[in-house]
DNA sequence: ATCTATTCATAAAT
DNA sequence: TATTTATGAATAGAT
């Protein structure tokens, strides 16, 4: 809904986020309301701008309809879950921390930088993937740059025959004034003329 | 929308009512969806159908958002310390997957993979930075086979001048062996080139 | 914030 | 409940 689709996927540019952030709020707000009224239904919705800043909407008591939810849900919030998901946690913030060492390392490493501890092989190795990373990204510019000729040459053919369509639009607007002041044999010449042009 | 305005008040009747829950949660918990995604927003939504289905959507965990929403407006209740502790952690391991995915597209376009959505600018950019890393690579590999040989040499030189000390010990003792069957002039004479060999 | 061209959501029909 | 269709709403991009 609006001048295009819009693909799925974060917003990269800050204002824009922020804008479409505003309008959604209000329609998601809206929409929440409506059906709570339309439908008789309980709900309440909670949200934070990416900025951080608090809204809501609940259509009866927000604090009873949490209660409502955790109890059909059966999210009971003992400290012993607690403390058994914070261990799961740890374990994952210690696996992603590896994991960004990893990738930073490899980072480094594509760039050319902390090469100390590699010997010959891992060089080799390296040095050939970069040749293929080159080699494919030199060939997404070709495709690119063709892609951009073949553009051009498409419109340059549009832009020619509109021109030869013009030109006899012309011609044949200059027999038809002539036609007008002349005697009718000469007048009949044109009328041939003008055949011609047609058939060109 | 639809196949004409509705009233906003409750549907009377008890099917539409159901049907129009239905179709309209759906949209709701899409929008939330959409929302979420596309602005980075931390959304949680509960709701209640009339006949009192529970549904619901969260982008992150929705404990933690009812607790950080409970503490932005000040209804705070048992929000103790661990319970904050957990919010920093969550906070912590979505910045780090954040992260992750970055450096993972990153590496991709590095390796020349999903280069759809970059344009001419960014793919020269990223040409310059593989050629400097292959550079330095090339570089490396120079300096590791220079010290290779170098090594070698140095080695070399090292068995050449032992090569000498040692033909110098064959020579002495010849020398030695042969003055002990000989008389005591040429044993003499043995002597002198034995020093002779010593000022080699 | 306001304006529109578009896409999207959905009420009613099937 | 699922699908279809006509229509009203929402909204992306522009101003």
């Amino acid at each position: 809904m609006g001048r295009g689709k819009v693909e799925l996927k974060r917003i990269e540019n800050q204002t824009n986020r922020q804008v479409t952030f505003s309008k959604r709020r209000n329609g998601l707000l809206k929409k929440a309301y409506e059906l709570s009224i339309l439908c008789d239904a309980e709900v309440a919705l909670l949200l934070f701008s990416p900025s951080g800043k608090p809204y809501h909407f609940a259509s009866h008591d927000i604090e009873r309809t949490i209660l409502r939810y955790k109890n059909e849900v059966g999210l009971s919030q003992n400290s012993d879950q607690g403390l058994r998901a914070m261990e799961v946690w740890r374990t994952k913030i210690d696996d992603m921390t590896r994991t960004i060492h990893e990738l930073e390392a490899r980072d480094k490493h594509l760039a050319g930088e902390e090469l100390t501890s590699l010997g010959m092989k891992e060089l080799k190795q390296l040095e050939r993937q970069l040749r293929i990373g080159v080699e494919r990204i030199r060939s997404k510019k070709r495709r690119i740059i063709s892609e951009h000729i073949n553009g051009l040459k498409r419109r340059h053919k549009i832009l020619h025959e509109e021109n030869i369509h013009l030109q006899k639009q012309v011609m044949l607007s200059e027999i038809e004034r002539s036609s007008r002041i002349l005697d009718s044999d000469a007048s009949e010449l044109l009328s041939k003329g003008r055949r011609i042009i047609y058939d060109l």
